[in-house]
DNA sequence: CTTGGAAAAATTGTCGACAATGGCCGCCGC
DNA sequence: GCGGCGGCCATTGTCGACAATTTTTCCAAG
């Protein structure tokens, strides 16, 4: 492992800030909870030069909150928050899927497709049906966000949206009751994207978070019946 | 003027991320040119650390692009860049017309058609044509992205996408050369969003902006045709 | 004249100390 | 006993100095 090479290649504010985002999105500092800045600097052993650098990023991608003269707290998701996340999520990922049925490259469906059916497998082994939903979902949506091909989109999507996605489904504990249906949708929007259809793609993908949405809603329901 | 009163409500790295943004989209410093942080601190009176502060910000809003050891430089957009942004504006300010159109408050759609009303007095007139098109056609868009009441898209648009885009026309001084279509289109958006037709109001959204994409692959094609 | 390398200069990255502000706790008065 | 007030403490905000890296410049060799 070249760690060394890794370490030198970037900044102490640049790892800081990939350590406390990771460590917000997988909960292991609570969300919600203070964070003062004279610990977290202790805790990843720099001083606190680079790790307020780091704060204002994590600021403005809405994983911290900062109070001036009071001090930071993570991020949390309400129930909200997230669902304005999904209309968001619907609108730019059925973007990005017709732009995939139009742009990705021969060598991106080939993955695209393989990927897939790796998750059928591992779907009808019922082998770590967690991990599917858990990790192996955000791939796929990650491949075809990037076969849009469109930075800008590229961007919002996973370079901020997902993260929060991620902090919710850590701070839940969230594991998708409806593996099966999810497959079987990814399935008929890489059908799609085979055929270059972008029309299609892009309205099954609107469907399929439309739908993942209203799991969610259905979920927060049973939770807390008013 | 209580600037007093507003100077100290923020913190110094916050003043400098302001006017230093504020300095990038007019395009005082010019684009793609590189700054360095002792000349930064030095215009806006304050140490390095603050500036730096800032620095982090406005390079997550892409406004500023960063190479280690080496520097940091105020964005330039390509062409490609902002035809990217405006397939990106045309998902989002589709689904925020939807939402507006749903949710909007009878003070805010009374507040829009009175802006619209001054618009088009000021378009009837022949009054600074360009004013209309430089800065009220963002509010008028930034009426009907507040109207969508979700935060997540408020802030991808005004705070992130709008700024790219103001950066943009200063860069190219554009002044759009179709204010009478435009505003007769958001004449027919504030219609659809009166009659709280949802599907209406983002498909003449989605429209509109559509129209002003091409309208700007025109004029690319135009100043360099190959 | 070009090219290669090494030293110097300039710039960024990091740190520790100092200043300022907000919150907390105990005291005093009612 | 309870509420308001003032001082203390903890935390954040800011700064200047030092370390590390890159770029530039200059000199010499081909």
């Amino acid at each position: 492992m070249n760690e060394v090479l890794v370490d030198s290649s970037r900044t102490l504010a640049d790892r800081v800030f990939s350590r406390l985002q990771d460590d917000i999105v997988r909960g292991v500092i609570a969300p919600g909870s203070k964070v003062s800045e004279t610990d977290l600097a202790g805790r990843y052993g720099v001083s606190r030069g680079p790790l307020r650098e780091a704060i204002r990023r994590l600021e403005s991608r809405k994983l911290l909150e900062r109070e001036v003269h009071v001090g930071t707290r993570v991020a949390s998701l309400s129930f909200d928050d997230l669902i304005e996340i999904y209309h968001v999520r619907e609108a730019l990922e059925g973007l990005a899927a017709g732009l995939a049925a139009r742009l990705m490259t021969a060598e991106e469906v080939a993955g695209l497709t393989e990927l897939l059916g790796q998750h059928e497998q591992q779907q009808d082994l019922r082998h770590d049906t967690a991990y599917f939903q858990r990790e192996g979902d955000l791939d796929f949506h990650y491949r075809i966000i990037q076969g849009s091909h469109n930075r800008t989109l590229i961007r919002m999507l996973i370079g901020e949206l997902y993260h929060l996605v991620r902090v919710y489904r850590y701070q839940f504990s969230t594991v998708a009751n409806r593996p099966q249906k999810a497959l079987h949708e990814h399935r008929r929007i890489v059908e799609a994207i085979e055929a270059r259809d972008a029309e299609m793609a892009e309205l099954l993908m609107r469907r399929h978070i439309s739908r993942a949405r209203e799991n969610i809603e259905q979920q927060a329901q049973q939770r807390s019946p008013q």
